[in-house]
DNA sequence: CATGAATGAGGATTCATTCAT
DNA sequence: CATGAATGAATCCTCATTCAT
């Protein structure tokens, strides 16, 4: 009995708890940390301003909420779909799937997510994340770089520093993320998803015979 | 007479004015927008905080000058290292080659960039440009699409949808670019340069016999 | 059966406005009014916030009727333990020694007291006290004070105006209670009464044959 | 030049931090220090709200700063008033008058000491004093404890333990200084001062030939 | 009657902007 | 034209109090 209201509150809690971080979301994701209130957040929520402070003990401890709570889905998400048994070749499609996937679904909160990549660096990031969190962001970027290596190893990829090669193909999904969601480009999922395994495939510039050397 | 007045007032005008420029794009390079205050600028232009606004008139205004003003120079930059009767390859080199001087040179101006592309789509953006600074990005991406296209149409580069392929390159450059500048990435600017250069040649996946489709 | 079940209702009620007002005792003391929430009060009292408001209508009634029920006591206490028909010397000493009993009983209580009182004078104190309370205060000021009189009428005491040498003799003793409960004090319940009653035989000056005339 | 505009600005900064000071006093004397907000006192001191925290730090540094610089002021007259080469009797009186002259002259700041005094115990003081004037504190009642400590020595003072005795003493006064500022009360500073120098003198009881022990 | 989540007015603090000197 | 003190709107946050369950 005891159990089952502490169950029911807990999950109440849950739910208040998901609809600041909703409204936050919105926020945040469409005018920035900055521009935001919490005042706006509370208004979005449909609560009054004190009750976020019932929940989140700050702004920033709202934010950092947000980003910890759909960073632990992000990763739950890539762990379901990414099988850590396939070939280099299919773990770097199937990530890169899984990647596409998380941003067309969750666009506001990609848009937060580059505030706080664009700021991640100098001291200017609204907030740190926990040590989890970096922690689980690091192994993140470390299965990628896994996956180039074992790639590279095996010969299927051709031979980069591992940490520089990750990067680039991040920033060139996320590039291209960001045009898909600008209303002058008229290409969808589907354009973006075989645009970006072709020219992982292909590069962009054509061998030319024995000349294919550019440097 | 008057005129020499008007072109010393002028200069001095312009001296202030760079004053004021160079201090905001180092706090803002450095802490960001919103977390720097224009008394901040003033002392580090070492003025008084109301002397700004005879020369900016509001904060917004200050920062969108300083992306204008930093804006022309790389335009006009650009204009000198790229001549415009290259090669498509050539002319794409050129162009990363300018690129990344500019990012190498002007570290904290590039900051400032990124915090205000990761805020570009949607409403969050500090400040939108003048109609003449988005004229010329327009241009310059116009630029980037013509040489991938001429390119295309020559046979040396893959095809490609050239609006993907440049915001494509482009994030990939600037990763690659704000991997340079974090401590714990080793590689100087030519390690950058070589690899940009050798994976837009040869992509990321090694063609294997005749199963070189990855789709 | 309608008496009885008001009378336990009554008891009820009563059981659960000392749970409160023991616990506001408490936090008032040792933090100060201003310094305790009610809802802290609350949980000390292992009630929900709510809770408070069916047995005191507001945080200052709280603390009004803490000051009311306490004083109460005390002068209960008083009336118990100094019986009225004693001579001046003794009355004197049994109201010095009712004090001291109910200071060092009370410590809690004394401090929210020397709060009040610091903060008696202008119109800063947290709350006025009852009609009926003050005038209790007013008596039992005028029993010191008559006790003086009547111990200066019968030659026992040195004439003084009674109001300022009970005012004098009360902020002695309040003096000497906040210095007993000084961690660095090492003196006890004793050291502090012999000390009063000494110091209230002999003053501080020691009477220099004919001339121990002061002023 | 320089110099003199220096001047000029520092003795501007501290009539602009004396008004804020002086407002502060009144508020926190008359209404206490959490029922005073910084509104109150900068329209009390007829500034905007803001200007206030361009002198200080925040309410409670304006809340020491009080303290300090009225603390030190009361030392610095103290030093004045009482020459340090008098016989103990004297020494006593030139402290007494010197505090007495203080009260007189600073009501409302003794309102706020009071405050503070009162609630020095246990962890709700409104802030802890700077090192130097809590030194300065324990210096003037070290130098009470040395008067009182050279008179016994010298046969002229009863003996007691100084450290109760001074603060016997102090309360002795503090509550016949507010006793003073009561409405109902009627003496003036001179009733107040021969009244302490009597009492100090011959204590409340009569000697009663042989038997004029107490205890 | 108890509960404790929700409320929202109130207060401390910041900072872009103004303006008298 | 420079100055920097003053301004006050805006924002974060607290907490006494209410009220639906």
């Amino acid at each position: 009995m005891t159990e089952e209201t502490l169950t029911r509150k807990e999950r109440d809690r849950r739910l208040r708890e998901d609809d600041f971080l909703r409204a936050a979301e919105q926020l945040f994701g469409a005018n920035g940390y900055y521009e935001t209130s919490m005042e706006d957040v509370a208004r979005a929520a449909e609560y009054a301003t004190g009750t976020i402070y019932r929940y989140f003990e700050s702004k920033e401890a709202l934010y950092r909420e947000l980003l910890e709570r759909k960073g632990h889905v992000f990763f739950e998400e890539l762990k379901k779909k990414v099988p850590d048994d396939l070939s280099p070749i299919d773990e770097l499609k199937a990530l890169l799937r899984a990647e596409l996937d998380w941003h067309f679904e969750n666009h506001a909160f990609m848009q937060i997510h580059f505030e706080q990549i664009a700021s991640r660096r100098e001291k200017k990031a609204v907030c740190d994340l926990s040590p989890t969190m970096q922690e689980k962001y690091a192994e993140y970027l470390a299965r990628w770089q896994d996956v180039l290596s074992r790639g590279m190893k095996d010969g299927v990829f051709n031979s980069y520093d591992p940490v520089i090669a990750v990067a680039a193909i991040k920033g060139f999904i996320e590039q291209v993320m960001h045009l898909s969601f600008d209303d002058t480009f008229e290409g969808g999922r589907n354009e973006v998803e075989s645009f970006l395994l072709s020219f992982l495939a292909n590069g962009l510039i054509v061998p030319k015979g024995d000349t294919d050397d550019l440097t």
